[in-house]
DNA sequence: TTCAAACTGTGATCCCGGTCACGGCTGGCG
DNA sequence: CGCCAGCCGTGACCGGGATCACAGTTTGAA
């Protein structure tokens, strides 16, 4: 992004060495890598290799031995669970500068989950040895992993909560809240269908579509061409919490 | 324990130093220190103080500040998020050589749910500076920190997949196998209260406790004085999978 | 533009599991 | 050793939400 400008200059080879700057630049925009100094990033990009996948492509399966790091460079992937009925619970939607993959790169053990394509996607790989010897040798990298581990901790902890304490309507609302971008009188989220919103807070389609239906008739939000907006977001907090 | 024998040999002073290495035993067999090599579990040893609570004690309450890493040496806690409504949610049920607390250290924010004695309990207290320095100094204990986080992280996953895709049979069946001791034909687990487990599961009191009577007369275990012992291990394996 | 595939809206039905209401057990403590 | 506080077992009831079944809407690819 930041060297976009210089690159057409080089009117010859696209080298893989322009390309290194770019992934260095992308990698320095990831939170994991952000305390680094810039010659430390371009330590990791040289580690790394793109990787194209379809949408719908199956990027690892859970019970795999996992041996790789994955950074989302573009595009964009679910991590999902599935039951032994088929029936998928979405635990996370990745998208550019997320990554995933780690937890096997950590402890050793299998992939604890399935991740998919949900749009054609390019991801940075990092294979297991480096990943190691990388967060070794930098103790920045290892306190940033710490951080992230923690966010998708108090996280994961949250859902539980959520799935525990709250009717279908206040998950909803969560959901829409977690994915509005900031700013109070109108604001948007990215697109989500309800059967994406369904399988994120196990619940059914028809149900999120009942509880969206009910959303916009009280005027807490409203929809035009499948984009959300959020016009009232003091109700759909209130909405979050449970017996008011 | 390993030197139990040795301190009655010592008949005075029951001096710090005893403790210390009493202390410093205990820690050694924490995973988290499992790595280093006795001086430096040491080193952790003289920067904690022990704190006792009584049965229902709150250690720490979700928002506050966190500046404090605790090992549980004695008794039992429970990690607890509580609904406005004031129903609860058990996270996690921790018992000698378990330790909570670091997610707040680690990333700075408030304290993401409460932790309430579940008997009087003795908690070793690390203070945060302390804490972090040693991390800093010693990549063997940032790793083991990343693993304990990995596991955490792959159990809160499981859990929000069995919310939304077992039914509290299921659940049920689940946390049994997963307080039981390993062995198959007969195995016992620890104690636990149908109102307890219910609050692992997100459940009521009465439907576990039906969940439970099903289990006994199916044969799948068998209460004696509320010490339950799983006789079918594979029949219970076989719920925790849905649609069979 | 057209058509198929993927979403969404809504009614009807059913059932899992929460809630209420008690009565019967323990077991720990005074 | 007797009592009270917590547990446990069970029945009755009913409501949130899953399921089934379609019809209407988008959308994107040809």
């Amino acid at each position: 992004m930041v060297t976009f400008g210089t690159t057409p200059l080089r009117f010859s080879p696209p080298s893989l060495s322009v390309s290194l700057e770019r992934i260095t630049d992308f990698l320095s925009t990831v939170p994991l890598f952000r305390e680094l100094d810039r010659a430390s990033v371009r330590g990791f990009a040289e580690l790394t290799r793109e990787q194209k996948f379809a949408k719908g492509a199956v990027i690892v399966s859970e019970g795999d031995p996992g041996d790789a790091l994955y950074v989302v460079r573009s595009g964009e992937v679910k991590v999902v669970l599935i039951g032994e009925d088929g029936r998928e619970v979405i635990l996370n939607v990745l998208t550019v500068g997320d990554h995933f993959g780690e937890l096997s790169l950590i402890d050793g053990r299998p992939r604890s989950a399935h991740v998919v394509g949900t749009q054609a996607s390019g991801l940075l790989v990092l294979r297991r040895a480096d990943f190691r010897r990388q967060v070794e040798q930098s103790p920045a990298v290892a306190w940033g992993l710490m951080i992230e581990l923690s966010r998708r901790l108090r996280q994961a902890d949250g859902t539980i909560g959520s799935l525990v304490l709250l009717d279908v309507p206040g998950r909803v609302a969560k959901v829409l809240l977690e994915n509005a971008t900031p700013g109070q009188p109108a604001m948007l989220v990215r697109q989500i269908t309800h059967q994406t919103m369904a399988q994120m807070i196990g619940a059914s389609r028809e149900t999120v579509s009942r509880a969206m239906a009910e959303f916009q008739d009280r005027g807490f939000i409203s929809v035009l061409r499948r984009q959300v907006t959020i016009v009232d977001r003091s109700a759909l907090e209130a909405r979050t919490r449970p017996r008011l």
